[in-house]
DNA sequence: ATGGTAGAGATTCTA
């Protein structure tokens, strides 16, 4: 079963970008970040068309989260728990049944810039509720799976220039510690699997600004986490970086893991 | 040191 997350960045302005990549991708199920759309604006008709089922967890104008599933989905939960007064649409979570049940979250964690300040206490404090309810989850003895854009880069070696991003919330010593705590319960990165040495790189984001892309200008904050019950499932993995070269691109890439399940 | 881009929706914010 092949599972991406994809932070579309507008799914109106980009249906056909992402329509165009799932007939060529073929993934069974996606996660989608920064859909910008209330769930009754969600362009379900195209997506529908090619076999996936859908549901959304939008609001007006920002965040909003998505899955897309050719199987059922099941046990569908909005919002990260751990803070009934947010009313940010960064969370959503579905059982997802092929020969196997998986768990599938995807996730949108704040950007947290300006920082210091309070949107990157609000960072934090979200990362500390995604630390509570991911120790529930690993409790489940399921195989899940904790995917989506983290805005955060891991390691000096996730980002082609690392000295330009001391100063921004995403590579900040707390985002990064936040990071690695919820990493030590034991979730496995699937990327880091396949290429755990210290070259730099891969990437899954290039801003739209300076030329980004050309100068391969990257940083790698998409990620996918899996729970050690999913990892013994894990088949291939991949990041189709092409994505960013076509038309209409999103500045960021599909990260995605194929699991025997 | 600055500005460079993009989407949504309102004349600015978020990223």
């Amino acid at each position: 079963m092949k599972i991406a997350t994809f932070n579309i960045n507008g799914v109106r302005a980009r249906i056909e970008t992402l329509t165009g990549w799932l007939s060529e991708a073929e993934p069974d199920v996606v996660v989608l970040q920064e859909i910008k759309c209330q769930d009754e604006g969600f362009p379900r008709e195209p997506i529908a068309d090619l076999g996936y089922n859908i549901e959304t967890h939008g609001q007006k104008g920002f965040n909003g989260v998505a899955i897309l599933s050719k199987l059922p989905l099941e046990d569908v939960t909005r919002g990260l728990p751990g803070d009934d007064t947010d009313e940010q649409a960064r969370y959503i979570e579905a059982t997802v049944v092929g020969h196997r049940a998986l768990r599938v979250a995807g996730l949108y964690l704040p950007n947290g810039n300006p920082q210091p300040g309070p949107k990157f206490d609000y960072k934090l404090a979200w990362m500390q509720r995604l630390h509570d309810h991911a120790r529930q989850l690993l409790a489940t003895e399921m195989p899940v799976l904790m995917m989506g854009d983290y805005n955060v880069i891991p390691e000096a070696r996730d980002a082609a220039r690392p000295e330009k991003w001391l100063d921004d919330a995403l590579f900040r010593p707390e985002s990064r510690a936040a990071f690695r705590r919820i990493l030590h319960q034991g979730w496995i990165e699937a990327v880091r699997l396949r290429d755990a040495d210290g070259s730099r790189g891969p990437f899954t984001f290039w801003d739209y600004q300076a030329g980004a892309w050309q100068r391969d200008d990257g940083i790698r904050i998409d990620h996918v986490l899996l729970s050690p019950q999913a990892a013994d499932l894990l088949i291939d993995l991949g990041i189709d970086r092409d994505e960013r070269a076509k038309d209409k691109p999103s500045d960021h890439v599909p990260v995605w893991v194929d699991l025997d399940a």
